[in-house]
DNA sequence: AATGAATGAGTGTTCATTCAT
DNA sequence: AATGAATGAACACTCATTCAT
């Protein structure tokens, strides 16, 4: 009723994650993933109409997951920085539990296969980004730059963040190193 | 029989950025290639032993191109921050000049596909970068971080800026901005 | 549903023998085979990892059967003759009831394709027969001959005349009057 | 005016008897025979319009030279053993002066690339074999068999000795032997 | 006359998808 | 519901043939 009892589903879905963080889309075989989920490769067409189709659960059920994580409210009245100094924890917060889904995630940004749905769950994680940034522009606490700049450099940064820890572990000195840097990198100077 | 006769490997090369850049290696066939180079799908195999050979070829020629382009030496004596100055300036006017090549570097940086000498070519890069921070943090001018980390930061927020050029072209006052941003995100403050 | 529903494994092989006797390795093509059988071009890699390994198993089988049936063991104290006559039977009783594979056999019997383990089968036939010529040398009623000669002399004519069976049906009249050729080729006389 | 100045033509046939007998037909592409003759691709087309054409060539060369040498007339009075020796020792001295051109007949000696000129040349030769035996047949001295099997049995023994020689050298005691063999295996026993 | 770069139909092989069980 | 054998279109690559030079 636990690990046993897994929806098949779920198996399929989570050999997928791994392959296509590992091999890309073009570079998966359906099969491969079949044997990789321990299901019989038609099982998978019962599931997901077409090879697509799964991408595209994939994509949304952990960019769905993303979003509900790190955009989630925070207590009124936090400052410019302390949201900042959240929204940074729990994206890599998210990285460090779920690291091959952000890979994904970030190999699959700008994927052709992504449907319209995933796209719009992408914008509205740059969205909020952007209203965020804006509003910090608005109080004089950043600097003041178009949001999509500064949405940009901050999530590049993480990004490569998340790549080297496929490296080199990242220790609390260094992720703190990080979030200093990134808001020196936005915060308005003296 | 003057400017028509182009060199079939260069539009070969040219077609295959073009495509590997939108579709990735996986995602693009030999024959479609031949067809955007406007040549037959055999003559592919004149030039290029394999589409692996094609593939490395290309992120040769373009890997060294940036390199000799960004790395190139400063006069003596230049500041850290001037150094900084001039490669960022050198990457954004590479990006700008090349901005399919870039993008490709970028998607087949870690690509399975690389060959043992292309590997070396992406790492001189790394290499000088990682000297560059060190020297920085030396002197007191920048935080006292791992290089690989700095390195990291920087190199994920020009790729972020490359992808956003696609969508928003960048102006004078947007690269100043982010060159700016960068700074201070490695520079000691006081 | 019953008479039918044969192995696609054996039909594939059964048309591969077919096309492999008639245009050799290289003259026939995979999807050639796959209609010749009835199945789709990838079923036959559902059963055969490359076309040399189609061609290998195709071989090894019937060789196999080859040697068992013709190199089967004589009862004890038959003459160097009765031997002779025996085998000379079996080997065409056997090219009688599978010409295609006879041919085959032949065909390929120092095919660059052939894997070693088919390489030590046909070496073994070899063997039997040397062994079998230096003992009638021996006993002294064969000429005394390098084996090797005498073993080249008898395959050379048989397989003509299995050529010859594609042309002209072989009756029980021609098969005795070419054992007796044969046998006078050999045997010492005085 | 020697070697120097060969016909093309020739250093094509020359090259392509080589790897036509070492590969077979299908085995062999037309680039390599160029190559191997030290021409043009281009050039093979010049001297024979397409590659069937150019075996053609080469066979009724072969074939032709074979029947020349080995079907020339006997001086009249010679007798059947005479004449019997005669043949095999022209066929034997032309394969071991031609020693590929000999592998190369046999080895297509039923190619379905045939055309009729050759299929007709082949059959001159069965032709004057046969006539051979039926005289020998005739008065007494051979036994009472179909001319055509006797000529199977003597064509495929000459063709076992053939290989053979690829593997091991045919010395004179060798080849007076087979000779033996062969006459054993046809004349009449008292 | 001679070439070899160029070609596209054809090769061996893979894989997304279907369907009888 | 679940399977995996079966498929054929599509893939990477080859080669007989052509043709501009």
């Amino acid at each position: 009723m636990t690990i046993l009892k897994q929806d098949k589903g779920e198996l399929i879905l989570a050999a997928a994650l791994d392959l296509f963080e590992k091999q890309g889309f073009d570079g998966t075989a359906v099969p491969e993933i079949a044997e990789a989920a321990g299901v019989g490769t038609g099982t998978i067409y019962r599931y997901f109409a077409t090879k697509e189709e799964l991408f595209n659960a994939l994509y949304g059920r952990w960019r769905g997951a993303y979003n509900d994580f790190v955009l989630a409210e925070f207590p009124p009245g936090l400052s410019i920085r302390g949201r900042f100094g959240g929204y940074w924890r729990r994206m890599i917060g998210f990285a460090k539990q779920h690291p091959h889904a952000t890979r994904f995630l970030e190999l699959h940004h700008h994927a052709p296969h992504l449907d319209e749905t995933n796209r719009e769950l992408s914008q509205r994680y740059l969205d909020v980004a952007n209203t965020f940034f804006a509003e910090g522009v608005a109080t004089g606490e950043l600097k003041d730059l178009p949001p999509r700049l500064a949405v940009a450099l901050m999530w590049g940064a993480l990004m490569a963040l998340i790549k080297l820890e496929a490296v080199m572990p990242l220790e609390e000195a260094t992720i703190a190193g990080a979030e200093a840097c990134l808001w020196d990198a936005i915060r308005k100077h003296a």
